[in-house]
DNA sequence: ACGCTTTTTGTCACTTTAACAAGAAGATAC
DNA sequence: GTATCTTCTTGTTAAAGTGACAAAAAGCGT
């Protein structure tokens, strides 16, 4: 079947970044605009080939954090979301992209000067809708990292990702509710994620103060999955009667 | 910085399935033993390379789920696991490796006289514990693999997969305490996968007969996750009082 | 018919949840 | 300085869900 002189084919691996932050309440993702063909100008994830071929999977993701987002991996939460390798994705021929999704805290507009400079925040509805047209299948791409986010934040304390390093219940409730698109009832949250062993470790007498009364500060916990979970409303639960 | 003669590395990709399955209510893994250096002899994961430039990644692992297991992948579940990168995995070079979970129902012994004559199903447990050991990276694939596996039977109907086309509900439960290493009560678990929307459907008029009472017969329902979900038991829920 | 095994239905104390009321702690206006 | 506003935090309660176990049902073998 395979005879001895076959050699398998050689392959462009690139490494995609899906990066999520919230802003004014709703999610964004950091978009660049190509500056070469194919689909120059269109928007795109931040990305790129394999500096070389000894550099890991995972360091590449962290670089072109740094490059093109002017992000340091080592503050954020970065994670694999999958190989993407149809054969027609990319028109130059065979590119295999490797995606990762990183989540950051609010953070301002892209710094100009920089590599990053040709970013920008787009918020997601933008994407899904299809108002937002993008390069190769990052609109997919996008659809599957928000959703991994959103199941994420039922089993895991990924939302703390979305805060600085001290948050209050609020700020927290802020994540679930535009990641997940729903309104929750602030006092059940307030409990609910207190009541999660590990998820939240308050910070003493610390308090943070805006309009109404001050709220307590907290600090993401050592756990890393969530018992029991923050189930996701809507998600149709089981009805009775009918 | 990157100087427009500049062209990326090419890289070798390669495909390695994870196949799971339930044999004597034990969970097994599928491996193959490699006929070639490295590791010669050495227990691997069932895989090999692209064949040509113009094969998608899904197709790939489609192949060789028929060319070194000969399993129907139109048959059973098959998912992306993902991708595996380090520089150092792979002493012949840089080889990426993106990795597929594949569930099959009960199965007989690897038929022999086939291309999968050299594969054998072997207990995980084997596996974790370090026993049996694994060429290249495949052991921590295997575990992901397994705690995908986990994971997923909480909230998908992942389970269904390990089973016939009709299975009753003992055999969904012999799934669930096979991957979990849990014993779970009879009576509580009939109901509550029932009561779970859309995920089991009734089969009329047909039962299974082994040796106590005929069991009901059920397909799995147009669920693609349970509400609410199936927890995994003894996975530390909140403690009370202390 | 009797006992054996496995499936299916019942029951009940207990916990968890959702919905809403109300109190507490500041800032601001008057 | 007191009233009012906002937001955070604690209480309360009816309803739903859970786990542990009893008991009935439906076949098979003797």
């Amino acid at each position: 079947m395979t005879d001895d002189t076959w050699s398998p084919p050689r392959i462009l691996l690139a490494v995609d970044l899906v990066i999520l932050t919230l802003r004014e309440t709703r999610l964004h993702v950091l978009l660049v605009e190509r500056g070469i063909d194919p689909y120059r100008g269109c928007a795109a994830l931040p990305g790129g080939f394999l500096n070389n071929d000894r550099e890991g999977l995972l360091a590449a993701a962290r670089r072109e954090l740094d490059e093109e987002a002017d992000l340091d991996a080592t503050q954020l939460h970065l994670e694999q979301l999958g190989a993407y390798g149809d054969a027609s994705r990319d028109p130059r021929g065979r590119v295999v992209s490797v995606t990762y999704l990183a989540i950051a805290p609010r953070l301002p507009e892209p710094t100009a000067g920089t590599d990053a400079a040709r970013a920008a925040w787009r918020p997601v509805d933008a994407i899904v809708s299809g108002e937002l047209p993008l390069a190769f299948d990052h609109d997919v791409i996008i659809a599957d990292g928000i959703e991994r986010a959103r199941s994420k934040l039922e089993h895991t304390p990924l939302a703390t990702a979305f805060c600085e390093p001290t948050f209050t219940i609020s700020d927290l409730q802020q994540v679930y509710e535009a990641v997940w698109g729903v309104d929750l009832d602030p006092r059940n949250f307030y409990r609910k994620v207190q009541k999660v062993p590990d998820f939240l470790l308050p910070v003493d007498s610390e308090r943070r103060v805006t309009k109404g009364r001050p709220a307590r500060l907290f600090t993401a916990g050592p756990a890393t999955t969530l018992h029991p979970p923050i189930p996701r409303p809507g998600h149709t639960v089981s009805r009775q009667g009918e």
